[in-house]
DNA sequence: TTGTACGCGTTATCAT
DNA sequence: ATGATAACGCGTACAA
């Protein structure tokens, strides 16, 4: 035999229709598209549902539309606080849209984000916003059979799967160092931590530069897996000094970094920028507030997150997404930390003001 | 008439148990409980259903089961770091389950919780995280009819929905304030931003603590609305320093500002802590690498998610939970900026390694 | 351990 | 603008 009938307290559109003494499909039109429905209807269908608390059901409208309003984002971790201003675009944008946000986090791991993509799957998600290039091809798969539109965010890369935005981190970085050698800087060491693919790609930038001056030296690179904090600035610092005493500026790959470094100067009483400059990434807010300020790499993060979101919901509702690879670019913040008046070429003004050489 | 019968290219439960030669019933089962099916069918099913790329349709399940595997998270912020380590732990907790996700920001708004809360209903979620205690009457309505395990988290209560874990903001508060009386201070600043409920109730612990102590005086009291930010430290000290330049300690409501008061205490050669000493609060990452080291308020916040997720899925799997409101407590670490030489009844040794009290 | 019969609550399709 | 009908893909209840 099958299952026991009807609970008699539901409330399905059923119980809304007889109420409002009209047929279910109207019910289903009216929360759908109220303009569909007559206004003398609408009322009453309106009260209806509010006198029995009628609630829609989000799976059987799933199953019978064969799609759902939510978008899976694939984020590579919820400590780094680069992630909290990305997903705070993609919220801000999805606010007040019908579209809801499945968040997942990859925890750096091409396995778990193929995982995860296959539980997006069974959800039959409208879009999917993902984070880099480096999808294994399994997952590129699983992605493609979503066949939904597709976002990567945070870089650039050749042979998008479907849209991209974000901008080049070794360009990025490249600028960075070209800053600080415009100061007169030649031993510029570099700091990183966790090593994902953006930041071995800014080591790259790094390395080119420093080659093209001609001032490239291994001993100045000191890097190490675990995550990023304050305190490892500190320590990754304290290990550059030991390999390169005779270093004149350090560009860290995050602000976390940058402000261990600032603070482990602090403690070895080491000047900066006279004795040793200081460029971070990203430009986080607590930057410009350092003593002296912190030079940094501004990255439109919020903006990469509410533009990812709007592409994806141009592409669902068929307004047609010309711009399907973005580069939002990047800006050398120059700071205290970073302005010397020995500088050669410099024609700054030594002020704590944020100047920027947009590229 | 009806709609069109399925597309061809499809595959269901259906197709898959066809292939294997058994019922749609026995591949259900394999999928929800491998162990109830036999050893040789289950290899027929597991390989066809490789075989026909098989993805399970979510919302087929959750219409038929009537439930779903979802639980619904609601904060307040992304902005505001303190979270991303609840959700670490939240996100922790639930990995490699079976439940997922749905998290939502409710940007401090009762009525967009509210809003939200209806969203997740629909949804009919399996279980309910959901932050602080100021639910409106309706919010908490619609938790109710959600009619699954629910936690408030961040603060304790008198009458939770359901589930509760958090710590007194006022204690804690109140303890920090103890601490740099004990050290001696008198003209303790409190500088709040945003002045959400929990930093209302650190304010409250300010109060009673300096009236006890026969210290109060409301001048000494700056916040703001505006959220955070480590400028904002700076701009609410500079407010506090017109408003009471006698002051001899600053207690912020959290670390950000904390860290904006230390620099500027740095631009105005304002000595720390024998000039002004400071306490933070939620003892953030980077306050024990700055310079002097910055002591605050040390909260369970990872803990706190990861446990409060642990107690949902004892709840919904049937496992009793029976302390159903935490009080993870909180620790007042003890550091160099506010470890003052001066201090008549300090037993602790003014170094930079953090001391705790456990309350 | 496996299968049968049926319904979960909604929307697509076609018709009026 | 509104309604009748069938189907969405799966799990529950019960039987064997």
């Amino acid at each position: 035999m099958g299952r026991k009938r009807n609970e008699p307290g539901k409330v399905r559109l059923t119980e809304v229709a007889a109420l409002a003494g009209v047929s279910p499909i109207t019910v289903s039109r009216f929360f759908r598209n109220p303009d569909t429905v007559s206004a003398g209807r609408r009322l009453r269908i309106e009260s209806a549902a509010k006198d029995l608390g009628y609630v829609p059901n989000l799976a059987a409208r799933a199953l019978a539309s064969q799609r759902t309003e939510v978008i899976g984002v694939l984020i590579p971790s919820l400590t780094n606080n680069v992630f909290s201003d990305v997903l705070r675009g993609i919220y801000d944008a999805f606010e007040g849209s019908r579209y809801s946000i499945q968040l997942a986090n990859t925890r750096y791991s091409v396995l778990q984000e193929e995982r995860l993509l296959r539980l997006f799957l069974m959800q039959k998600p409208a879009g999917l916003i993902v984070t880099g290039v480096d999808q294994t091809a399994e997952g590129r798969a699983i992605v493609q059979a979503a066949d939904c539109p597709v976002v990567q965010i945070m870089e650039l890369g050749t042979d998008p799967i479907d849209m991209m935005i974000g901008f080049s981190h070794a360009d990025a970085c490249y600028a960075a160092i070209s800053h600080l050698l415009a100061q007169g800087c030649r031993r510029i060491g570099f700091l990183g931590a966790r090593m994902d693919p953006r930041v071995q790609r800014r080591l790259h930038g790094y390395q080119n530069a420093m080659k093209e001056a001609s001032v490239f030296d291994p001993r100045l690179i000191v890097t190490t897996a675990v995550p990023t904090s304050t305190t490892m600035g500190g320590s990754l610092f304290s290990d550059l000094l030991l390999k390169a005493p005779d270093l004149d500026a350090v560009f860290c790959a995050n602000d976390d970094l940058a402000l261990g470094v600032l603070f482990e100067c602090q403690r070895r009483h080491i000047a900066v920028p006279e004795q040793v400059a200081i460029v971070g990434f990203n430009d986080m807010e607590f930057m410009a507030s350092a003593v002296p300020t912190l030079s940094s790499v501004r990255t439109n993060r919020y903006e990469m997150g509410l533009r990812a979101a709007t592409m994806i919901m141009d592409e669902i509702e068929g307004r047609a997404v010309v711009e399907r690879v973005v580069d939002l670019g990047f800006e050398v913040i120059e700071r205290q930390s970073s302005t010397l008046q020995r500088a050669p070429a410099s024609l700054q003004p030594a002020s704590g003001r944020a100047t920027g050489t947009k590229w």
